[in-house]
RNA sequence: GCCCCCAUCGUCUAGAGGCCUAGGACGCCACCCUUUCAAGGUGGAGAUCAGGGGUUCGAAUCCCCUUGGGGGUACCA
């Protein structure tokens, strides 16, 4: 059997975090099982789809690296496939022609209702405490009560006749699942009366033209497979293979939304988070390997990755588990790569001080690169990497004289320490400016006067950095330059005794 | 309301009747390392396996009930 699976989005939002998940869900199952991977387009709800949420959709799988076997036509990549256009809006045809057939079949009808007729039905049946279904008012029309109808509403929508019995099936994650057709709600609109295509309908209709083997998605769609199931055996179609996912949850165990949690792939993508991680912690969320390893590239995952590893409860998106994955994979990515990922991090990062009216220097790779060994072991996220070295891209850096006061000293003691050291590293610089001879004359200087080098240490940091958390110090010295070092220890000088 | 699904440390999970006085990871705490921050190392706290009934010599694992939670119930997807 050929395995043929999809991702099938809506570009009615950004990618979605659960979105994502459930594409790498699918493009691993396909992977590793030698199947096909697709995208496609569910365009259909005109009103609310835009081309920037398709875009920022199809960028951000691409981002991810779950690039499809078949899809559409995006940018300048032509469509790729042999079961087009993979754009809904591009298959009206294929639906027109479907519920052609629904209708002659009379497996479906048309149905003149009105917005006004169904709200006082629901009206009526929530007062009764029934279950908000739709009562079958057009389901048996003659021609003639027809006709009369379309006199008073010309635009009927099609309905799709659910019958009775229980629809049963087996569910890959869940196991058996059955659920009564009463409980369907009652004949479900597959046609709009302004004659587009309803979900349900066009995800039948481009399930079977596809040939989709497996239908793998949430559970949110749990429900909602009968009456995919009625409809593939209405228009005569094999009924695909289900697998419902579990839910990805707010912390408070509801499903994850825009509301309580960060659902935008993109504001992760901006925050620094990398694609390893992302699709580690996807990965991790509903599936486990069954080892005691938590790191797991792309293509591990796509030699261990099955369905019948996959959970059946919801998981909660935990940010502090995204982050030390993502702290993990940073430290593996090669240098080149990282410098090339981090860059437009410290740009953003130097931008801001340059729009506060700073002068700035613009980072290039070759700082970055340069940085790599010092920032590498401290970025959780490429974002951090701003704050830790931004101050190197300064050209004046201004210090608090509080600021400038180690804990344990006064300011008389750290203005006395910051000439000294001043005067060794600019003796020693002269010569050779190497971290590990500052060190030790600085070192040496703490033994004479009977300081903590600590002390000493976090006065110079601060003296140069403004901040009292920053890479290694004398790493930094050398990365800030002789010159620039002792200017900003003579500023610090100045800030601690103005007169 | 009705239907469906789910239920192991705070979180992600291992566990497919005896290997479980329940293992790992994140987070948390302590110590070590250490010029700060990280990273790393070591150790610790943390789950009477939602509760109650069965089945069995034996149940976190199988069955039933209860409770709790979630999802679905559109001319959204």
């Amino acid at each position: 059997m050929t395995i043929r699976c999809r991702i099938a989005p809506s570009p009615t939002g950004p990618l979605h975090i659960g979105t994502a998940r459930t594409a790498l869900f699918n493009s691993l199952f396909a992977r590793r099982h030698g199947g096909t991977f697709i995208l496609r387009l569910e365009d259909t709800d005109v009103a609310r789809s835009t081309l920037e949420f398709e875009r920022d959709i199809l960028d951000g799988l691409h981002w991810l690296g779950l690039d499809w076997d078949e899809g559409p036509a995006v940018g300048d990549i032509g469509e790729r496939g042999a079961f087009g256009p993979y754009r809904q809006m591009q298959r009206l045809d294929a639906y027109r022609e479907a519920a052609e057939r629904l209708l002659r079949m009379d497996a479906a009808y048309e149905c003149f209702c009105t917005t006004e007729d169904l709200a006082t039905d629901r009206a009526a049946q929530e007062a009764g405490h029934q279950p908000p279904h739709y009562v079958g008012r057009c389901a048996d029309l003659n021609t003639e009560q027809r006709r009369q109808r379309r006199a008073d509403n010309p635009t009927p929508v099609i309905r799709f006749r659910v019958g009775e019995g229980r629809v049963e099936f087996h569910d890959l994650v869940r196991g058996d699942v059955s659920i009564d057709t009463s409980a369907l709600g009652g004949d479900l609109v597959i046609v709009r009366s302004d004659g587009t295509p309803l979900y349900h309908f066009t995800v039948c209709v481009d399930d079977t033209a596809m040939d989709i083997s497996h239908v793998i998605r949430g559970e949110d769609h749990l429900s909602n497979t009968p009456k995919h199931i009625l409809l593939f055996r209405a228009l005569g179609a094999d009924v695909p293979a289900f697998a419902h996912l579990p839910l990805i949850l707010n912390p408070d165990r509801t499903k994850m939304s825009k509301r309580k949690s960060q659902t935008a792939m993109a504001a992760y993508i901006e925050q620094g988070y990398v694609r390893e991680a992302l699709i580690n912690h996807l990965a991790l969320l509903g599936w486990a390997s069954g080892t005691e390893e938590e790191l797991f590239s792309f293509d591990e995952l796509t030699r261990l990755f099955d369905l019948d590893r996959v959970h059946q409860g919801g998981a909660v998106f935990d940010r502090e588990r995204l982050d030390w994955l993502n702290g993990q994979w940073i430290r593996r990515i090669p240098d080149e790569e990282l410098v090339e990922r981090a860059l437009p991090f410290l740009t953003t990062s130097v931008a801001v001080h340059a729009a506060t009216g700073a002068a700035v220097r613009d980072p290039a790779a070759d700082d970055v690169r340069d940085l790599l060994p010092m920032v590498r072991e401290r970025l959780p996220r490429l974002d951090a990497i701003g704050p830790l070295v931004d101050f190197l891209f300064l050209d004046e850096l201004r210090v608090d004289a509080t600021m400038l006061v180690p804990k344990r000293w006064d300011a008389s003691t750290t203005l006395t320490g910051l000439t000294e050291a001043r005067r060794i590293v600019g003796r020693l610089g002269e010569v050779s400016f190497e971290a590990d001879e500052i060190e030790a004359a600085l070192r040496g200087l703490c033994e004479e006067r009977g300081w903590k080098p600590g002390d000493l240490f976090m006065a110079i940091r601060v003296a140069l950095t403004g901040r009292t958390a920053t890479p290694p110090l004398f790493d930094t010295m050398i990365a800030l330059g002789l010159e620039r070092t002792l200017e900003r220890l003579d500023r610090a000088r100045e800030a601690l005794d103005p007169g």
